[in-house]
RNA sequence: GCGGGCAUGGUGGAAUUGGCAGACACGUAAGAUUUAGGAUCUUAUAUCGCAGAUGUGCAGGUUCAAGCCCUGUUGCCCGCACCA
């Protein structure tokens, strides 16, 4: 038989193309099932054989749920607003919307190909004013409820897009994307108040089906700390607060840092004695990046305000202020006392500026060799009413007392900074926003949405690095929508997360006009059942959508607090060598090769059987001739297929493979679940023949793995419909466990036998059998048994000793 | 430095979670078929050996029994990184 995939492949994706069977439906009184992978940014190069990895692996979960009855949805989409596009547009002089379309009607093409279950009537892309007419809504929903807000603040810029980063966006110093180096600028930015939802972010991670390392990563990037802050009386007549996790070591504070950036130092510069020594640290400090001040680990530099001492509010005395760029301004409160008999990097600073050194926990070696850091053991020591205690109750003691003073309380601070949310650039969506010269920043009604993207002669960046927009003055001079007096429209343009923040939610309903989607449909739709993407997206996307979504929940416009039920995260395909696929590596493999070389039931079968789906694998492409064999002698069944029915010898395989790859599907153990129907192929080889209703039971479990070769086999077979869309075989629990089982036999631990009992034989029966076993009474001769270990369906152990 | 993960044949990887290590494939070898090559089929394939022994990065430990648990250690990968 021969195994033509092309044009097997061909033609079934156009009897789906024409039956819609994967659309979903519009019955909301269905079981539902909400599959979800991340839709890819259409870039120029197409796709590459990890694409298709996670879009395969809910592909096969969809085709499972839809064959066990679930209304699937299962949607695609663009996420294509960005820089990539906007610096192709601006290479080749093409309008950053035809180079979109041509790379939209590429991938699309690509995965067509693949066979992959999508619902095509709910496509959606970014770009589309339908759709940015929404990310543009919730953008005012968030301004008017105080989350979005305009600040003067040093960015990330990075010199080669001429674009400003968010921390998130800036790798070792360089730009994420084009890795060109990362200098900070002050500008005025738009931010959105992601710290306000932190503790929820952490929360909401309970009883989310994440994977562990997604929930470790977001906890630690938001990075909650618990604390207190205590304010320092100075010399000046003022206070000085400070954040720290150890006020238990107050007694300890010998000396106070603030950031170089920190507000006091103006207001101290009329008593500074040393003010000149100050500002050139200062600005040498601004010259830095971030990178670079984090990347001096080894040297701890800093200038002693002389001038302005502070009081440490427990001992009295006075103790001096230093400026140093090992304190972050953007941290607490940018300033903190420093403890060097406690803290590393405070000792540190202390040795290397001969500062006091005050132990004030026993328990660790000598203060002046190390700090002693552990807070697990150790008592208070040289610290007045706190002496004697223990770490924990002394910081529970010491924020009594600050309370009680009116110098202090308890407070928790997060990492997690507020997302930098405006880009000075072309492509993207336009914020809807206006300053008026009366009323500030007004919003645009919503009546007025989309606020479509202007026409530009150029999309490059201006010199300054404002966004092309800029020079838009038709467009950038309006009137207030409140008082009717003149305004500017902003020109700054929303960064690509914007989109993909809730995409999710327009799939439910995504040719809605009246709403970003339907309440019903939400109400049905939500929470995505399974959500799978990279793990790089762990501390951006995945939890810019999460802060997204529970701002609308608390708006009443989305039914759940979470919007992702479970998240999983695929390894990535490496190159033959072992090595990341790239373009310079020079080791990229192209899908559209694999497709037309094997088949796409091929590809796809083999990129499922590559290994663990969690795990990243290399790609070989003479390993995937295994999986076109198999896909070979599938086909080859219809020679041997014969009458109707149940064949005896192949019953209790079939329903263990049902099983197996029934169960294997739900926990994403795909490459074991391929492994089982290898099995049961060679089982019915072996067999020499199978039924026709074999043939079609085994066509409709490959089928979520290859779906086109499972139809064609079904059709001539004479089967009616569509295999995609039968019922999922069922097994019989009974019908796959054996009547005899073979059990090892041990003696002290080495296996010297087998013997053949009744699956539920009792202890006695077993040991019957293992006594009359001649080789096993070979391997014990001479010895006496000393106990005897029978592990029912398992295993037996006879332990022996010589006489 | 902190946090997370990984280590099994020539290769990719299995192992019901403490119970026959190497499923399923790739590759390799021999044979069959073929004018030849390719494809296909059969058999073998952890290592050393004659019936036996040894084997899951390394060193210990717990157990009747360890790839899996515990202690220590090495190497690699991925996050975060002066967060007070």
């Amino acid at each position: 038989m021969l195994y033509d995939y092309t044009s097997i492949e061909k033609k079934w994706q156009k009897v789906w193309d024409e039956k819609q069977p994967f659309a979903a439906k519009q019955d909301f009184s269905l079981p539902k099932y909400y599959a979800l992978v991340e839709f890819p940014y259409p870039s120029g190069q197409g796709l590459h054989v990890g694409h298709p990895r996670p879009y395969t692996a809910l592909d096969i979960v969809s085709r499972k749920k839809r064959m066990q009855g679930y209304n699937v949805l299962f949607p695609m989409g663009w996420d294509a607003f960005g820089l990539p596009t906007e610096n192709y547009a601006i290479k080749n002089k093409i309008h950053p919307r035809i180079v979109t379309e041509r790379n939209v009607a590429r991938f699309k093409s690509q995965l067509k190909s693949l066979g992959l279950s999508f619902d095509w009537s709910r496509e959606i892309n970014t770009t589309d004013p339908d759709y940015y007419k929404w990310t543009q809504w919730i953008f005012l929903q968030l301004f008017k409820a105080g989350l979005a807000y305009k600040k003067e603040m040093a960015v990330n810029f990075c010199t080669s897009c001429k674009v400003v980063l968010a921390n998130e966006e800036v790798v070792n110093g360089s730009c994420e994307r084009c890795g060109a180096p990362v200098i900070r600028k002050v500008k005025s930015q738009w931010m959105l108040k992601i710290t306000e939802y932190a503790e929820k972010l952490i929360d909401g991670l309970n009883g989310l089906d994440f994977i562990e390392r997604v929930k470790t990563q977001q906890i630690n990037w938001i990075g909650k700390s618990t604390g207190a802050e205590i304010d320092f009386a100075t010399t000046a007549g003022d206070k000085l607060r400070v954040y720290t996790t150890r006020c238990d070591t107050l007694f300890g504070a010998t000396y106070m840092v603030i950031a170089p950036e920190h507000a006091m130092i103006e207001k101290w510069k009329p008593l500074l004695q040393n003010f000149d020594e100050i500002r050139a640290y200062q600005e040498a400090a601004s010259r830095k990046s971030d990178f670079e001040r984090t990347e001096l680990v080894k040297e701890k530099t800093g200038v002693m305000l002389s001038g302005v001492r502070a009081i440490n509010p427990v001992t009295g005395k006075e103790i001096p202020i230093f400026i140093s760029d090992y304190v972050l301004a953007g941290y607490g409160t940018g300033a903190i006392m420093a403890v060097p008999a406690h803290d590393e990097r405070d000792w540190e600073f202390a040795k290397k500026f001969g500062l006091p050194i005050i132990e004030v926990v026993a328990g660790g070696e000598d203060v002046e060799k190390a700090a002693y850091t552990d807070t697990a053991t150790g008592k208070l020591v040289h610290s007045g009413f706190l002496d004697g205690l223990e770490v924990a109750e002394a910081k529970k003691k010491m924020i009594e007392y600050l309370e009680e003073k009116g110098i202090g309380q308890a407070r928790v601070n997060f990492k997690l900074r507020d997302w930098v949310f405006s880009r000075q650039r072309y492509w993207g969506e336009p914020i809807p926003l206006v300053n008026c010269e009366n009323c500030g920043w007004v919003a645009i009604p919503e009546e007025e949405l989309p606020l479509r993207l202007p026409e530009v002669d150029s999309y490059e960046p201006t010199e300054t690095g404002e966004s092309p927009l800029s020079l838009m003055t038709d467009w950038v001079n309006c009137s207030c929508p409140k008082c009717g007096g003149r305004a500017k429209r902003e020109t700054d343009t929303m960064p690509q997360w914007a989109g993909s923040s809730w995409y999710f939610l327009r799939y439910c309903d995504p040719h809605n006009d009246k709403a970003l989607a339907s309440p019903e449909a939400l109400k049905y739709w939500l929470p995505v059942d399974w959500y799978n993407g990279g793990m790089e997206h762990t501390t951006l996307h995945l939890l810019y959508s999460r802060f997204w979504h529970k701002f609308l929940y608390d708006q009443g416009v989305v039914p759940t607090p979470e919007p992702y039920q479970k998240r999983t995260s695929h390894g990535m395909i490496l190159g033959e060598n072992g090595e990341k696929m790239s373009k310079s590596r020079g080791n990229v493999v192209n899908p559209d090769d694999i497709v037309r070389d094997y088949g796409a039931d091929t590809m796809r079968l083999y990129e499922m059987f590559i290994g663990d789906f969690e795990q990243s694998a290399p790609w070989n492409t003479q390993s995937i001739k295994g999986c076109k064999r198999f896909l070979e002698r599938f086909m080859n069944l219809l020679d041997i297929v014969k009458g109707e029915g149940v064949t005896p010898e192949l019953e209790r395989p079939m329903h263990k493979m049902i099983k197996k790859v029934t169960q294997d599907i739900d926990s994403m153990r795909f490459n074991t679940a391929i492994a089982a129907m290898m099995a049961m192929l060679n089982t019915v080889y072996d067999h020499g023949s199978l039924t026709k209703d074999e043939l079609d039971t085994f066509a409709k479990v490959l089928s979520p793995f290859a779906p086109h070769i499972a139809e064609e086999v079904h059709e001539r077979i004479g089967g009616k419909g569509l295999v995609s869309i039968a019922p999922w075989p069922v097994y019989d629990e009974a019908k796959t466990v054996d009547a005899t089982v073979e059990l090892p036999v041990q003696v002290n631990g080495k296996v010297r036998g087998v013997v053949s009992v009744a699956k539920d034989a009792d202890k006695d029966a077993v040991l019957a059998a293992v006594h009359a076993d001649e080789k096993i009474q070979a391997a014990r001769a001479g010895s006496a048994v000393v106990k005897e270990i029978v592990v029912p369906g398992k295993i037996v152990n006879l332990v022996v000793k010589p006489q």
